[in-house]
DNA sequence: TCCTTCATTGGAACCGCTTCCAGTCGACCA
DNA sequence: TGGTCGACTGGAAGCGGTTCCAATGAAGGA
């Protein structure tokens, strides 16, 4: 039985123990070098003994690398950035990557959590989800060499994993068209800081070309870009449902939303889908539960890829800079049928 | 205009810059010690100029301290850890630490994922959620003498932020009692690996501590501890519901299982709560969406609380080895009522 | 048998920052 | 006016690893 040692065990006293140099402790260690098989045992022993473990934070200093990925996101509180985070996090689980997690409610906290990483060299490498960094964050990572990819989000001189969200907004538009729909109505998010990535807007893009396509007038009644939360999605829809002549179909943005729209729909007693058709975005969770028919987007898929093409990165094989679009589907649901 | 350096600063070169040496400008940045006016405006001209920003890896070798927290949490999928990472999270944006996250999906896994934390000084502190770090690791982490919170579990050394699940389920059985119920049915998550916590169980015991107290016999074929899945809590759900004798209330140990159990009825036919009474635990958001009354748990709060004891211990006030425990809500919504 | 080659090994420099320990020097006190 | 005090300041020693480089010695080739 050995006493407990007081402080941890650090590489030179495995040095003495083994009665070695701690070059061919490292060289243990690392697997690197050649070393004698006899030597290596008694290194390995005096290991085992002293219960040592290497220091990652003096390892880190001496590599010039931490293995650590930051993942920089904005609002932890949304089911959709922490399905992505479901995506990074089982990428990264089998790498020796950890993961750094820095939520940011706002521009402010975003400048910090960038200078933060570019600068400090905390990160190996950086995910940056649903949130546009600033050109001169994106020159500080590229001037500190530290790989970046965003998710959700495009930059100019960035490698990226995004899903179409103009094309999404006409899948959905012309869905409705195509079940007969005419009077569809939108609700959007309402245009948030300019630092964030603005994935209701291009839907409401999508929305109107869809119908523009379909020789529709876009009605500016019809599109509600204010909220993004349900309670908030519900007052609105209640405002379109009650117009003199109301929407047949509402296009959500967000599945939140649509389930704002189906609570407004219930407590007006208008039937979905009998009297109201209603279709969200993204298909979370809570949307199969409750029947909603929307547009799915592959969140957790999204945070893999990401991770896999940051790995890459990381591997010496730097992604190119180009954007990678992942496809969307159309759930059919219950809420929604042709008018009447 | 600078031209754009090649490579870092680093204080080498601030001091070069400033004509000063590297230890004043170190007490220029920390603020430590004395510097006269005149010099300290030169270093941080010197700081501005060559965008300096310490490396916080060679801080860290030098303070021994990395200013990082890890999270060690199971299942980042489920929903009700996310809800109490997000309440450490908001604990700690305004602390100077970083979240490292590690997620465990086996015992296996933990066990790496503790040895890593405790042994390679990657961390200042610990949050440990759901889990229950074995009595080795607890010896490392103390030895290393970094500082451990456990959220939702419980060990005899360390301070821990819990709530009474046998009390909650006492308190759901007994309102289920109190409407007048008398065939009241338990669903479970089944036994889980020994290192996870198993809130299920203790609300087993509530469970049948609430009927043994009201003198009402536990029936075998009313408790099933089989699932965690909604999915397989409506099969479950089925089956007792088809019992030549069905229960009239169902008490579901989380409200995921609970959302199977409505399944379970919707698809029979049964009319929740004319016919059938139930009752969640947890209160995740989708309870308040369906109206299902449950028995609410602080998660948020949890994690806030958490990470605030684990805040103080750093700061040279080691929280106490004691148990915190947070009260829980009875919220009544729509589908619970009296037998008929 | 002498020289070259190569497997092993240890020493020391370095990663970038903090801080102890002296050393300088002008100001103030007796 | 000499001495003491204290504000400033810089050098150098860690923190705990990795790795270049030189040294050692035995084996293989001529």
């Amino acid at each position: 039985m050995e006493a407990v040692p007081t402080t941890p065990a650090k590489i030179a006293d495995v040095a003495a123990r083994a009665g070695v140099g701690i070059a061919t402790v490292s060289r243990v260690l690392n697997e690197r070098g050649s070393v004698a098989a006899a030597t290596r045992e008694r290194v390995l022993e005096a290991i085992r003994v002293l219960e040592y473990r290497p220091s990652s934070v003096a390892q880190a200093l001496s590599l010039k690398r931490t293995l650590v990925i930051g993942v920089v996101l904005p609002f932890l509180t949304e089911a959709s950035p922490i399905e992505r985070v479901r995506g990074v996090v089982t990428a990264l689980a089998s790498s020796p990557y950890d993961i750094a997690l820095y939520d940011v409610e706002s521009a402010d906290r975003q400048q910090r959590a960038f200078r933060l990483l570019a600068d400090a060299h905390r990160t190996d490498g950086l995910l940056v989800v649903s949130l546009i960094p600033p050109d001169e964050e994106v020159r500080r990572l590229s001037a500190g060499s530290i790989p970046c990819v965003l998710i959700d989000a495009h930059h100019d001189r960035l490698p990226s994993v995004v899903i179409d969200d103009i094309g999404g907004g006409e899948l959905a538009t012309r869905y409705l068209l195509d079940l007969g729909h005419r009077r569809i109505a939108f609700i959007g998010d309402k245009p948030a800081d300019p630092f964030r990535r603005q994935s209701s807007r291009d839907r409401t893009i999508g929305y109107e070309r869809a119908l523009t396509a379909a020789s529709i007038p876009v009605r500016r009644d019809y599109v509600r870009e204010g909220t993004q939360s349900r309670h908030l999605a519900r007052n609105i829809a209640e405002e379109l449902l009650r117009l003199p002549e109301p929407p047949s179909a509402v296009f959500a943005a967000s599945d939140v939303q649509a389930l704002g729209v189906l609570e407004a729909a219930r407590g007006l007693g208008i039937d979905v889908p009998e009297q109201l058709s209603v279709i969200g975005f993204d298909d979370i969770e809570i949307a199969s539960y409750v029947g909603l028919t929307t547009v799915r987007q592959p969140l957790f898929e999204s945070g893999r890829r990401g991770a896999e093409l940051l790995l890459q990165a990381l591997l010496g094989q730097p992604a190119p800079v180009h954007v990678e679009t992942l496809p969307l589907d159309l759930v059919v649901r219950g809420t929604t049928r042709p008018p009447r």
